[in-house]
DNA sequence: ATTCGTGCAAATGCTTTGCAGCCGT
DNA sequence: ACGGCTGCAAAGCATTTGCACGAAT
């Protein structure tokens, strides 16, 4: 699907996400851009989002329990801390990354990474 | 929770998963495991991948969509194809994700790598 | 005999979808 | 005015859970 016409829901949406770097889920982002959109609709949410991830403005990160979401685009790693629970971002993975070499790969588009561990805060 | 004691589901579900390399869904693997148990219900076959999971036995792997299981607990990573959407092994990058440092980062427990590109046999 | 593990079915929770009306173009 | 986008509510689907029974120790 793509986006055809602008919405103020939309702008808000990608506003908040970009804005923060907390990689919030859906639910978190829902009652956050609630504040300013009282009425918007969580499937209108879903719906942006999947958009949004479709045209390559935002990327979804799995984290083995919710999908969390990220205004940053740019393939990156997340490091997930066992004890706080934060999601960090990690940048100097990418070039190993992208020029990985496999005798099954023919080409890599992008590549969701992340670490489980502590965090030096928390130990 | 903690495994107490054996029954034979359970150790058809890991012989079953311990015996293929193609990352299957739970419900694949329900599938399987019912032609040799065929009242298997679902719900024991989700409370033993969640307990093998706490366990160490096996791992979950988030591809973005359902979740899979591999029956090698070694964290390695995977490689998924856009084309045919099989799921490979990867394991040379172990060593250097293992190694991997960060300011934020205290110490590394596992990861979960998924690459999404093309295959060989899919360009 | 105890109590854990199972089958079954209902419940949960996140996400998707159908539809009528609204809004951007 | 047209057609995409929204809000709302219902539906969908994977996963979880409560309960009574069967099985392992």
């Amino acid at each position: 699907m793509e986006i055809k016409r602008k919405s103020k829901q939309r702008d808000a949406i990608i506003a908040e996400l970009k804005s923060r770097y907390d990689h919030p889920t859906a639910m978190e982002l829902y009652l956050s851009v609630r504040e300013q959109i009282p009425n918007l609709s969580l499937g209108t949410l879903y719906r942006n989002l999947s958009q949004l991830e479709e045209c390559g403005e935002i990327i979804k990160i799995p984290d083995g329990t919710q999908d969390r979401f990220d205004g940053n685009p740019t393939p990156h790693a997340h490091f997930k801390c066992n004890g706080c629970g934060k999601v960090y971002d990690i940048n100097t993975v990418n070039n190993y990354i992208k020029s990985f070499n496999d005798e099954n790969i023919s080409q890599i588009y992008g590549y969701s990474l992340i670490l489980f561990g502590k965090c030096k805060s928390c130990s």
